[in-house]
This record gives structure tokens, C-alpha cells and sequence, in this order.
DNA sequence: ATGGGTTGGTAAAATGTTTTACTAAACTAG
DNA sequence: CTAGTTTAGTAAAACATTTTACCAACCCAT
């Protein structure tokens, strides 16, 4: 069995009163024959405090809860690492959560997260939500005095916290970079339709044609859902588009590409160029090397702890006043999967 | 704020005991009126038990810990996610740490998690224990009345559960396939020398040999630290020994081969075949795609948590009488990166 | 010796549940 | 009508802490 405070009091001759003053070294007068005594035997017991009820107490649990839609995801999993990293830095531990997706799962963890008293919540949500989703989750955050974070992607709401791409960027870089190349036909592959990222990627992508004066032709763009295989689906559509470029809004329908170029027996750069987004583990490894979009997951997953922890420790409302969004800047990162275009290169 | 049992029990007038009585619907005999007037209440005042509080009485948390090496590896967060899926299902949650493969992060976890009353834990671990390592773990476990479970890697201590793949099996499936393939220089690339798996796997790797009739050379093996450069690094000792063919423990360091034969314009199978272990995600993206033993990662994580939870329901003692071995086999999932041995391949 | 301040502590409440042991009232059988 | 049984419910303890409010004893100066 554990030790217990009342252990420890009861092998010194003294209260638990006290015994808990020492341990968390409260300001309190005391001698430092007793404080000596205690420590001893606390150490000598092996007592550690059990944290349910250090928790019922103090009503904080360093414990916070993270929220994704899938942790098997080379960009989440990163993300879930550094963030656990971070929070374990700052004595807090992380209860984490696989969404897939769906909005069902989002309510359903941040709900059992609340009842098990995170401090708070951090998360990406990946379905549709509609004003009253949105209203029901900042409820759950303000009723419960959880602070609610949202990394990655955010809801049109300013009283979240959000830490952020800024996506638009992205596919601008990519898509100027492909221009610069000398392409004219870019395609663009998107992710599901109405996702905030997708129409973000694609209004980079749009504005940086504008910027070049190419026109933005809608039939050069088809919809993925972000998977290799749709990636796969979209290339003969692509191809049938006499497309020389194409951009992918991920790095994994950039992949779902590559394979389905293996089967055309079409070589990338060659036959066709491509970028992707997002800069997962396995671009440097693919032949060609994938150019692609890089997310600074690395400092987004500092931030976000940090900030939160300011929040936690700090003195504002941690729900209410919180809100606050920071927009970090997406780099392109040239590899191999792209090349100048020339005519002689169509097929 | 949220609702207390209290709130609803003043909301109908009732005793706190008759609240809780029905909501957690014990076989007390309560009126079917009173039933649903209390049921109604709680939902109308949105009541979701404080589960701290609950832990705080009945000693159950509904939580398991999770300690991996890493969660970034492809290998692990697919494991993680099954995990988590499984226990979601039970009405669990997890916690999960990240150790990076060091000792003290393992018993940090450890005892970090059993502070928060965790009802069990399920670890890889992934350093090297001694005798009083193992006792110390073991005796977290006891005091704690946690069980541990210690998948894919383990301690040699029969105590503790254990569910595994057949790191020998697999060893000999890769090598048994070089062999008969016509390879007869098959160089290892081996992980650390004294974990566990690297040992078993070459095992396999002898015993193949062995069952072939080739001697085993000492020469053709190289130690490897799992990584993907350690697999880069690698190569020129292998090519140098004039292998024909290499195993490699795991797909990492595979993938660092592939990345150095490119630099070497060799191509994979054509001057070298390779084999590796553990069939991640990207292995069929590679250019050529990697042959590899497949772990069943989904039915090994599943078999844990559903072992974990009989466990956990079950009358015995859940510590000391747990101890148990499960054994997952391998198998070798042939894609493009070996080819059968002619003469002429050699460089 | 009285009163004020300091020193070294402690008892008890509080946290939000579950559970045990009990009881008052109503009903039933003889 | 009474004794026993059932029905419908409750009070209080327990869980392991922290924290608040208090107190006794001692010391020191007047």
C-alpha cells in the first residue's frame, strides 16, 4: 500500500497539518528540526502524494488534454510529441484523444476530458462546425473554466485561442515557386471542400496566379480528402488537364501521386512537377525527394504550451479573457520534386 | 459552474444518497417515479459527475498510462492510436509519456502516472535494465496495485505481462528470403548490440543461415542504433564486405540505405536487395517499395488492451498473478526491394 | 504579574462522490 | 390490533489531501 500523509504524521508524532506545511514548503514557521524530521521520514516512507486528492483539493490537476483528429498522422503525431515534451517540462501531463475527424469524437473527448478536471484543453478540430457547435463547445470550456486552445486549425470564433499556419501563405510560396518555374498549368489538389485549410491553401494559390498574371482556371482543380489514396484519383484528371504542375495541399495525396505516377510510368520531375504542404517525416526519403511546404511544427507546439501556461498561471480569466491568436509563417522547402518546365517535356 | 449531486438533489428534494443511487442505477429498489423525476433533473441541470471525486472513492480512474519511446516513430503512434481506440471503447482514458528511450524517463512516467492513480500501465520499454531495476519496477507495480504490461519489448521477469512479436521468426522470414533468392553474402544491419530485439532478430538471421548451410559471418554484421542515419552510415561498410544483400532490423535504418545507395548511384534491387522490419506506413511509397516483416500492430494493440482490461475486471489479483506471455508471429509482406542473385549484379 | 507578541503547532472543514448502516412509515398477515 | 415485513429513503462515514482558523506555551518588557 502507499503511504499516506497520515503515515508520515503518525511516524513523526505529528499532525498531518504540518506534515503537508513541509512537503509543499508552505511559508509557514517552521523549525528546521521539525522540517528536517518530516522530510526524513517522507523520504524514508517513500511518501508521494496521491494526486486525486491533491487534486480535489487544490481543484487543478496539471493534467491537459489533447485533442486530434488522428495521431497516426506523421504531422500530429509530431505535433502530439512536442506538446507532451513540452507540458511534461512544465509538470503536466497529457491526456490525449484520436478524433478521426468527426465532430461527434471532438464533443465527446472534450467532454470526457472536462469531467476528468483538465486544466485545459488543446486541439485541432477537423469537421464543420456551426454556430451553435461552436457556442455548445465554448459553454463546455465556460462552464467547466477550462481555457480551449485551438492549434492547427481554428473556428471563426475570437475567444478562442489559436495557434495557427498562416495557410494562405503556403500556397502561395508553393504555387509561386511552381510559376516561377515556368509553369503555366498548375494544378491544384485540394482537401475536402468547405475545410477552412483547404480554402485558405487555395486562395494562396489563387492570388499567387493573380500576382502572375495567369489566369485561375477552375477545371485545373480537383477535390482530395486529404489521403494518398485521393491523391492517387486525381492524377489521370490531372493529366487529362495537360497539367505540367501540380500542387497538393498535403504531403500525402502528394505521395498518393507519386505511386500512381509508378503505375504511368511517368517520372516526377520529369513528366510532371509537384509540391506538396506540410513537410512530414518521409519527403526527404521519396525518390524524388518531395519540395514541399514546411510547418515550423517544432515552434508551433512551444507556443502553444507557453501560452498556455501563461494562461494557467496567470491571473486573467484563463476562458474568458484568453482569447488571442498567433499566426506562425510557413517556408518552402526545395527538394527534388519540382524542375523547370520546358515544351519538349509534355507528354 | 457545474452541476454537484448536490444541485440535483435539492433540485428534487431528495437526499444526495437517492441521487446517486439512481443515476448510477444500483440495484436498490427505487420507485419508477422517483427514478425518472431524479434522471430528468440531472439532465435538465446538465449533471456529469465530478470523476475526480468518483476516483476518490471508488480507487478506479479509468485511466491507463501509456509509455512509449516515441510517439513521432511511425511504428509507435500507429501502436498508440490502437491503444487508445481500444481503451475508448472500455471507457478508458490515456495518459501517455514519451521516454526517448531512456530508463529514467521510463520510471519518471512510471511513477508520475501511478501518482495519478492510473489503474494500469502499458510500457515498451526500451533500455537496458539490471536486476534492481526490474525489482524497482516491479515493486512501483506492487505497491501501487498497478498492473503492467510491457509491450513489444520485455523484461526477463515472469511477472510481468508481456505481449510480443516473434523477433526471432521474423529474423529468419527476412533472411530465409534473401537466401532463397540466391543471396549468399547477406549482410545485418543490427539495432543497439544488447537490446533484446536486435538480439533475437539476428537470431533469426543465424538460424537462417544456419538452415541453409551458410556460414555465419561475423563481418557482415554492423550495429545500427535504429535510426535512419545509422542505416546511411552503414552502407559503405556493407558494400565493402561485398553483400549482395542486407537485412535490416527495422525499416528506418532501411530507409537510410536507400538514402545513401542514391548518393552511391546504386539502385536498390538491381545492386542491392534489402529487407527490413516493421512495415511502416511509407515502406510501400519508397521508390522501390520495401520488403519487410510485417508486426501486426493492430491485433497486438488490440489483444493488449482487451488482456488489460480482463485483467482489470477480473477477480485475481490483478499485480501479482497477471504474469503472462502472448506471442504475436510476423510475416514477411514481399514488395519491390530484393531480387534474385545473378553474377553480373555485382559492382 | 500582566499583557503582548512570537513560536510551534493542531483540529476541523472542505473538496464531490459512493456506500454502509440505519429508520420511519406504510402495508400485510394472523 | 399487533408484529413483522417491505418500501422509500436518509445520515454519516470514507477517500487523501490542503487550508483556515485557532490555541497553548513561552518569552519579554513593563
Amino acid at each position: 500500500m502507499r503511504t499516506t500523509v497520515k503515515d508520515v504524521a503518525k511516524a513523526v508524532g505529528l499532525s498531518t497539518t504540518t506534515v503537508s506545511l513541509v512537503l509543499n514548503n508552505k511559508p509557514n514557521r517552521i523549525p528546521e528540526a521539525t522540517r528536517k524530521l518530516v522530510l526524513k521520514a517522507a523520504k524514508e516512507l517513500n511518501y508521494r502524494p496521491n494526486h486525486i486528492a491533491v487534486s480535489m483539493v487544490t481543484k487543478k490537476t496539471h493534467t491537459i488534454g489533447l485533442i486530434l483528429p488522428d495521431i497516426s498522422n506523421l504531422y500530429f503525431s509530431e505535433l502530439a510529441k512536442v506538446i507532451e515534451e513540452q507540458c511534461h517540462k512544465y509538470g503536466y501531463n497529457v491526456l490525449y484523444g484520436n478524433t478521426n475527424g468527426t465532430l461527434e469524437h471532438e464533443f465527446e473527448y472534450l467532454n470526457l476530458f472536462v469531467d476528468r478536471s483538465v486544466d485545459a484543453v488543446i486541439m485541432t478540430v477537423s469537421s464543420n462546425y456551426s454556430e451553435t457547435d461552436v457556442k455548445r463547445l465554448y459553454e463546455i470550456g465556460e462552464t467547466n473554466n477550462v481555457p480551449i486552445m485551438m492549434v492547427d486549425r481554428t473556428l471563426d470564433d475570437p475567444r478562442f485561442m489559436s495557434v495557427l499556419l498562416d495557410q494562405k501563405l503556403g500556397g502561395f510560396l508553393a504555387t509561386s515557386y511552381l510559376i516561377n518555374l515556368g509553369h503555366k498549368k498548375i494544378a491544384c489538389i485540394t482537401g475536402p471542400k468547405n475545410l477552412r485549410i483547404s480554402i485558405e491553401r487555395l486562395e494562396g494559390y489563387k492570388s499567387a496566379l493573380g500576382d502572375a498574371g495567369l489566369p485561375f482556371d477552375r477545371s485545373l482543380v480537383i477535390e482530395g480528402d486529404f489521403s494518398v489514396d485521393s491523391g492517387s484519383r486525381a492524377l489521370p484528371y490531372i493529366l487529362g488537364q495537360n497539367a505540367t504542375a501540380v500542387f497538393s495541399l498535403n504531403d500525402m495525396m502528394a505521395i498518393g501521386v507519386y505511386r500512381e505516377c509508378r503505375r504511368y510510368h511517368l517520372s516526377i520531375p520529369q513528366d510532371l512537377s509537384i509540391v506538396g504542404f506540410d513537410d512530414i517525416f518521409i519527403d526527404e526519403f521519396l525518390e524524388p525527394p518531395l519540395s514541399t511546404i514546411a510547418q515550423p511544427v517544432q515552434e508551433i507546439g512551444k507556443y502553444a504550451v507557453k501560452k498556455m501556461m501563461s494562461v494557467l498561471e496567470g491571473k486573467k480569466n484563463p476562458c474568458t479573457d484568453a482569447g488571442d491568436t498567433k499566426i506562425f509563417k510557413p517556408a518552402l522547402k526545395v527538394r527534388g520534386s519540382a524542375l523547370k518546365f520546358t515544351e519538349k517535356k509534355q507528354i
